[in-house]
DNA sequence: TCAAGTAGACAATCTGCTTGACCATATAGT
DNA sequence: ACTATATGGTCAAGCAGATTGTCTACTTGA
């Protein structure tokens, strides 16, 4: 009978869901790649290498992705080049530049990360059965707006 | 071109849609907390709010809560009480503890953060239909550890 | 060619959180 | 009842990650 009035009490528990599952994930990818002997990095510097990856990134971009100042970026640049996970190059084309891209232990790391994410999820997608796991997928897509990755607390 | 390598299995952009979602819902609902006027607070005092609401809470039980030592929630509780948020009041069964409880402006902005919460959401809701909304609820539940809600960056 | 814009480094500062020490009160063991 | 230990809270100092502001070197476009 209440239900016939705002059905708002049924959605207020969403974002705890929500926020528990990004919880959980983030935790176990980290705890993971921990074990796996990288223990001198933190979640945040996964979101910078998932903007490095592919093909470099200069400060500026990294700053973008990540939702911070230039500044920023340019420590978290500093301290990933001193850790043996990140090098500066000179950029092709512009002189200014300089074009941050992974190490060889910076790749091994990605790989970590990769293999921690698919041990934490696979056990979560097998559970579900790929019909619901394609309903998640496409409900959250629908959630998801275009930018950052990490919220600001 | 880069396609034919490795999917890795089609897990791999689960976190990023997953993380994409639960931040597109917390800078969401701080947004609207804020257009109704209360711009002196930030996400992060939204999961105090959440312990503190029901019963009131003493400062350890909110550092547990937000997975903080018990100084920080200390310096949290004395940040709410000065913005007029929380009032501290003697706790009825331990002299050495004080009972952290909402103030009326507490309750109003909570009540504006579940309206801020179900504007983000319904839409969201509406257009997966409760079918699909059940099964997206019942996956993340079973994401989810029981726990903390925020993740450690 | 020159003015405006951009990449990045340097410096100072702020904020939220941590560790460590301490006091007051509660609780359990004898 | 008395004492030892545990617990809630506060004070103080320090750190890490971020900010704003300023500067130089280089690029871009009229």
């Amino acid at each position: 009978m209440c239900q016939t009035l705002p059905v708002r009490h049924d959605l207020l528990d969403l974002p705890v869901l929500l926020l528990g599952a990004a919880t959980a994930l983030v935790d176990g990818i980290d705890a993971r790649v921990r074990a796996r002997g990288f223990t001198d990095i933190r979640p945040a510097h996964g979101y910078a290498f998932v903007r490095l990856a592919p093909h470099g990134a200069t400060a500026v971009e990294l700053a973008e992705h990540l939702g911070v100042t230039k500044q920023a970026a340019g420590q978290m640049a500093d301290e990933l080049v001193r850790k043996g996970y990140v090098e500066r190059r000179p950029h092709p084309h512009d002189a200014r530049a300089r074009l941050l891209v992974l190490t060889e232990r910076g790749w091994a790391c990605t790989r970590a990360a990769d293999e921690a994410a698919d041990e934490v999820l696979r056990p979560w997608a097998d559970s579900l059965g790929p019909d619901r796991l394609a309903t998640v997928r496409a409900a959250l897509a629908g959630l998801t707006t275009p930018g950052r990755i990490r919220p600001t607390w």
